[in-house]
DNA sequence: CGGACAAGCTGA
DNA sequence: CAGCTTGTCCGG
């Protein structure tokens, strides 16, 4: 007769973060930290996950049944990092590493052959900065040379499904086995490659080989809802727990990036596209939406046999609301944040209100502004007109698949559905340059770096940009048609260091009921916040200061929290 | 989260 | 006061 046994767990119950222990029935074997199991809570069969040994004890009751494997022990420890990290519950992170259904037996890995590659040395390990149109194959064959070993596996993310499909298929054809992330019984059985989007940072890998991000400085690596995790955090924790190397790409280096960066690709400005800048400030006003300079280019563009010729981006889906001076063209912006200001009643003032002020231009004194702006539909209607071709609009509300013109007018969603293309115009880049978030200088810079992919980079001559702007020398519009950002990322750190932000310090966001309840009971020797009403940003000198912090306290249900 | 149970409300 | 709704509590 064995002794009793019994095990901790925690429930698959989103708001209810607490542990309970169950005594395991002597007839289902053991139990490994991750296993699933179904358990009565409270007159609720629910499922669970094994999380510890427990001390057995007469009052327990017994697991009704296990529900198969579930996460391996190292990924339930990181679901608790993850869970301290953003300031949320084990339970999110613990599905996300959990298989969609029930799975009692895993396949056998193939093994991981040797391959040859043309990149021979492995940069060190870290953020690699590379161009835009830098293929990311290079260094996943390179890294997967050199971190192959017997049933350990190298984890690579990528942004998007439809480059994730790809590079499999690239790594397939080179004979290297992969599982994607979805496939969570490859992944948990020991695949060699294991290849996905931000939900992949948790496949359920047991022995880490290395990991490689890919594009690490895409927004898609961090979760919009909360919790706002971050991929490439989740990432770098894991390997440094594993103990194994990871890897990053980035093109437009944010201040964490470019902390961590260890080195770059050759020959990187080369790999920018040609960027042309049409200053709308000096254009002549009765040029239509697309200046001269586009619609020549456009022409040439629609000449050529491209697929798709001219792609016009506009970041913005509703009636644009920029204001510029009617007599020299300067757009108005606040003094004290450089953002775009907008009408607010009689005056002028940025969504800050840092200045409201009268209607007056800040460069010339003219009284006379107006609205320079427009939405999608609008431009695709303008462009159409002045092409003289049919046009197809791409935006978030519209079909995703589908047969496109040849001249396509859309917002960033058009990078899902242009591969690409000879020619693509910004026609409202100061969009992105005044748009009202700390970040929009790296947006723009974004937007040009996934641009330049669809036109090639400028060693290839292939295609181009033609970005038209109000802002013809602004530091971001030259740094781009240098394909030299420094100057902008020094600039950007110095911002960051001043005014405390990540890497240099850290910041949640608060919102929802109980706000200023909240944040009236946090220690204020610790953290500094910001409220206005009915959200609020609580700053502390670093992560692990801001967490405890937050999490002195029980948060009252209702609130949430995204931590940066 | 969601079941249990208590307290409150309504209409005959 | 039965029958229903609403609110609060708490789980092994």
């Amino acid at each position: 007769m064995n002794p009793p046994r019994a095990v901790r767990v925690v429930t698959d119950v989103t708001t209810l973060d607490r542990e309970f222990d169950y005594l395991v029935p002597e007839a289902m074997g053991t139990l490994e930290v991750g296993a699933l199991v179904r358990v009565d809570l409270h007159n609720r069969r629910v499922r669970a996950w094994v999380v510890a040994e427990a001390e057995p004890n007469a009052d327990l009751k017994p697991i009704l049944a296990g529900r198969g494997l579930g996460p391996p022990p190292d990924l339930v420890e990181l679901s608790d990092w993850a869970a301290q990290r953003w300031v949320s519950t084990r339970v999110r992170f613990l599905r996300a590493a959990s298989p969609p259904r029930i799975v009692r037996d895993l396949p056998t890995p193939p093994n991981g052959p040797d391959v040859g590659g043309s990149l021979t040395l492995v940069p060190p390990a870290g953020v690699v900065e590379v161009a835009p149109t830098t293929d990311p194959l290079d260094l996943v064959l390179a890294v997967y040379r050199a971190t192959r070993r017997a049933g350990a596996s190298l984890l690579v993310l990528v942004p998007t499904d439809g480059r994730s499909r790809r590079l499999r298929g690239r790594l397939e054809r080179r004979g290297i086995p992969t599982a994607s992330g979805e496939e969570w019984e490859r992944a948990r059985a020991g695949w060699p490659v294991v290849v996905g989007t931000r939900g992949a940072a948790f496949a359920p890998i047991e022995h880490l080989a290395g990991a490689v991000v890919v594009d690490a400085d895409d927004d898609g690596y961090v979760s919009t809802a909360a919790p706002t995790w971050n991929a490439l955090e989740v990432v770098r924790e894991r390997a440094r727990r594993g103990g194994v190397p990871w890897w990053a790409t980035a093109s437009v280096l944010d201040p964490v990036l470019g902390a961590a960066t260890t080195s770059r690709v050759d020959r990187l400005a080369q790999g920018w596209p040609e960027i042309e800048v049409v200053d709308r400030r000096r254009a002549d006003p009765h040029d239509g939406v697309l200046s001269r300079a586009a619609l020549d280019a456009a022409h040439r563009a629609l000449a050529g046999n491209e697929p798709i010729a001219v792609t016009v981006l506009h970041p913005r889906l509703g009636r644009g609301r920029l204001l510029a001076c009617a007599t020299c063209g300067e757009l108005q912006r606040c003094a004290v944040c450089g953002l775009a200001e907008r009408e607010v009643g009689a005056s002028l003032q940025c969504d800050d209100a840092h200045e409201p002020r009268e209607r007056f231009c800040r460069s010339c004194g003219a009284t006379r502004v107006r609205a320079v702006r427009s939405g999608v539909t609008t431009l695709a209607r303008d462009v159409a007109a002045q092409l003289g071709q049919p046009v197809s609009e791409v935006t978030s509300q519209t079909a995703p698949d589908g047969p496109l013109e040849r001249v396509v007018v859309g917002t960033e969603s058009l990078w899902g559905r242009v591969r690409r293309t000879a020619l693509v115009v910004v026609a409202d880049f100061d969009e992105y340059l005044l748009a009202p978030r700390a970040t929009a200088r790296r947006d723009a810079l974004r937007a040009l770096a996934r641009a330049g992919r669809l036109v090639g980079g400028r060693a290839e001559g292939r295609g181009r940009i033609i970005v038209q702007t109000r802002r013809g020398d602004d530091p971001v519009v030259v740094a781009a048609q240098r394909g030299d950002l420094r100057a902008v990322r020094e600039e950007d750190t110095l911002v960051a260091r001043d005014l405390g932000l990540a890497p240099y310090g850290a910041t949640a966001r608060l919102h929802g009921d109980g706000v200023a309840e909240f944040v009236g009971v946090l220690d204020a020797s610790r953290v500094r916040v910001r409220f206005d009403g009915d959200r609020a940003e609580v700053h502390a000198p670093d992560v692990a200061t801001l967490v405890a912090t937050l999490r002195a306290h029980p948060r009252p249900p209702g609130l949430r929290v995204a931590v940066e």
